[in-house]
DNA sequence: ACAAAAGTGTTTGTGATACACCCATGC
DNA sequence: GCATGGGTGTATCACAAACACTTTTGT
């Protein structure tokens, strides 16, 4: 195992969730403090990420980046995009940036997304991360504003087809829950009876016997996702329609 | 402008093309002799695809990949994955065939992939070039078996939501061209009446007073793609349903 | 006049859309 | 018993699928 770092490539997290039917993406923050103690020089936030140690896969160095914020495994990540431009690193604060960490500025990231449950509790999170509302994100270092967009782009694009919603719910879900996942990810109102209509011809999501507690008004039935169902009728099944 | 290439940072192209209704990708010969003119050590193909430029950004470098080739721009290129996973490069021949060319062993490989439009003539290809039907590609080099399917796949994905197939046509094409190039792709049969109809309803897809010439039958009349409309009514529209 | 491919219409079925009220539970 | 969200059915419309024959041209 070689720790050394490859100087010029790392990799980027887009790590999102819903709460409260909101988008959020997870970031760190940037400080760097030269002179003074109280007026740092550099204090934005930016996408949690690393650079490639030369015995790593880039699909590892993600997996890296999710279990060293949470101390869990996530194993659902998605490559969606590399930047790589010669130009990428131009702002003063982000060339400062990247020499003090004794990297190239001329380095590639490899994005990807990773999908957060949203029941999931994400213990011992320092403070320098936090979770930000897509639509109103901070002020960002590098072109991380553009990878985050990015990545929203293609997961509405994936969503449609692909089974992707089903990352952002717990393992049991209700269909109203599933449907406002629907709603806030792709800004779109829907019909609830004809929602429902079109999740009963899903195989792939079966009813459970079970209903939520501890509600105070009628507990509702609770559904899960089956991706051993899911994948024998992948061919032609569409979740939603646009 | 600096000339020097960035060692382990390349950009291989998959450039792709429809010839009589088969689909072809453009392969360069890799060949190394070391000590016997006749029998080379290595002599298989890989994609074509260049180390970066350090004044050179990954779209641009794809753009010079095709020029290179065929002496023409083309501005249709398409990112579609990145490959840098540390034992990527680890048979002895990809070895030998790295380090002949100076370059690091752990080389990461932004992929694109390029159409070229069928009626296209690629005047003064060497013989180091070859076109080769995507179903029955020769020895590969490299993971480029991997990259090139990896392209096929994202191509049928996004062929049925995004224009991409007239990139694969002629700018004036008929209407049984366009449906024998979705066949082909997606490996489908469309019924042809039901063809015509769904096309005659997209406002993107205009008929033009000319018919075909040359021919010893009826002639058909032509069509184009226009951008302009298309980018009025993205929105709603799909070409093709699967 | 014949060969070859172009082009055209109708029917049937499935799925999308639109819409309003009763139900079950906790308090 | 009431407030809260859960859950249900029907009618209409648009589009997908299936299917066979006539037309136009060059030779």
């Amino acid at each position: 195992m070689d720790f050394r770092k490859i100087d010029n490539l790392s990799v980027d997290c887009v790590v999102l969730r819903l709460e409260e039917n909101t988008l959020k993406v997870l970031l760190r923050k940037r400080a760097l403090n030269l002179y003074d103690e109280n007026s740092p020089v550099i204090d934005d936030w930016v996408l949690p990420g690393h650079y490639v140690l030369k015995s790593n896969n880039l699909g590892e160095t993600a997996n890296r980046v999710f279990k060293e914020l949470t101390g869990e495994d996530h194993l659902n990540k998605n490559q969606f995009r590399t930047y790589g431009n010669a130009a990428r690193i131009k702002s003063d604060k982000d060339l400062l940036w990247v020499r003090s960490r004794g990297a190239k500025v001329r380095t590639i990231t490899v994005a990807y997304y990773l999908i957060v449950a949203s029941n999931k509790d994400l213990l011992d999170m320092d403070d320098s991360l936090k979770w930000f509302k897509l639509k109103s994100l901070p002020q960002l270092g590098f072109d991380h504003h553009q990878i985050i967009n990015d990545a929203y782009e293609d997961i509405k694009g994936k969503i449609i087809t692909d089974p992707l919603i089903f990352d952002f719910m717990p393992i049991k879900f209700t269909l109203n829950e599933l449907q406002m996942a629907f709603e806030s990810i792709l800004d779109v109102e829907l019909d609830n009876r004809n929602f429902r209509k079109k999740v009963s011809s899903k195989s792939y999501i079966v009813p459970l016997e079970e209903k939520q507690k501890g509600v105070s008004k009628k507990p509702s039935r609770l559904y899960m996702f089956s991706k051993d169902v899911y994948n024998q009728v992948v061919e032609t099944d569409y979740i939603i329609n646009k």
